[in-house]
DNA sequence: ACTTAAAAAGGTTTTTTAACCCATTTTTGG
DNA sequence: CCAAAAATGGGTTAAAAAACCTTTTTAAGT
């Protein structure tokens, strides 16, 4: 009996693409593909609709691949997800696992992988590249984690100071005393180890703070 | 008599995917697929590996798409490229087009469209989608040309301007006064209409001037 | 060799940033 | 309810950034 597959990306050729991909394996056979999170939310309605694997992109409009693997695996357990993404970010990798990935794969993995892939999937239960891997070794060591210290508060005025506005302009539009936004960036800088405003921004688009 | 086309992506799954998709549509076949510029070029050293229609991404490690098109454009002349990328960066489209691109595609484009763009550049020569002709009508007004009339010198000092570095050592590093590295800000504030160096920051991020 | 335009550099002043240390208020957990 | 922690705000000083206007040097053309 073959396994049934769904895709999952917004990008229409790529998605029919895999999908055609997905049928000439042997044992796996594509039931449908969707454009992002909701669409594949709406299908699993019906039981006929739930497949035994979802090939899922990361980067969706409207529920995206981190938020829709949640859900999947809060309310069908047995759906098995397998990130498929060019997103290369460290932290979405790991998000991605966190919330319960069977596997990330880079979208630039070969054919014969994804079947490897697929199998392993279907068999094991989960497939990690040695990239992965070792991503994940690393993630054992904190790191990363000092970007999830940031407050709330920290990160609005992150937003604002990637704009042209000055401190205290900042400090009107958060309804806060300018010396309240100095602190607060004085405090990033020594958190973040950076010697200027310049450094955060950066440092804010690099870790999608802000997105440009 | 089928069309001969090869598709360029360094995406193994996606090239792959794309191959297969034209070698189900009426009119064409799939001649081979490659990962980038350098390696498409060196096939063509073979005369038996040129197609009629290359359908080439944009992003690509070693030779991109717009240098192998342009090379394309001048010593093959009568192959036909197609531009197939996800990104939507009106200069990146505009530089395609410039170097003689047939068409841009959207890689969120459905197969039908692309089998579509395939017949209408293989009878006319050329297809656009509605996004890209107004893209055109647009870049006949100069607008973008703005990002072109920096000079080299200007663009070196955004690069360093991106980082933590004070004017000071932005000028060390170039080897010219401090005086001179204010002034190429101050132009620069002009022209760009910006405020600060933040503003300058984003304006470098966005246009790809600096890459974080 | 002379003219001219552009590039590089200087002077000065004001504003904004940044660094450091400390006070008050608000929240939170025991 | 109280102590501790977190958030907010203040003062001061030095450095850097920004604005504006002018001069010297260099490169390019004729």
């Amino acid at each position: 009996m073959k396994h049934t597959v769904v895709v999952v990306d917004d990008h229409n050729l790529l998605s029919q693409a895999i999908g055609n991909l997905v049928e000439g394996f042997d044992d796996f056979t594509l039931l449908y593909t969707c454009k992002n999170g909701e669409e594949l939310l709406t299908k699993f309605k019906n039981p006929k609709n739930i497949p035994q694997i979802v090939l899922m992109d990361v980067n969706m409009p409207i529920l995206n691949g981190i938020e829709t693997t949640e859900i999947i695996k809060e309310k069908f357990p047995d759906v098995k997800v397998l990130a498929l993404s060019i997103e290369e970010e460290e932290s979405t990798i790991l998000k991605m696992l966190r919330v319960g990935a069977r596997g990330y794969l880079m979208k630039d993995v070969k054919q014969s992988e994804l079947n490897k892939a697929l199998i392993e999937v279907k068999e094991n239960g989960y497939y990690h590249t040695n990239t992965v891997a070792k991503l994940l070794i690393n993630s054992l060591s904190e790191k990363e984690n000092k970007k999830l210290e940031l407050k709330e508060r920290e990160l609005e005025f992150i937003k604002y100071a990637c704009s042209e506005m000055t401190y205290k302009e900042i400090a009107d539009k958060m309804c806060l005393s300018p010396r309240t936004i100095e602190g607060y960036r004085d405090t990033l800088f020594e958190k973040l180890n950076l010697r200027n405003r310049t450094g955060l921004v950066i440092y804010a688009i690099k870790n999608k703070i802000f997105v440009p």
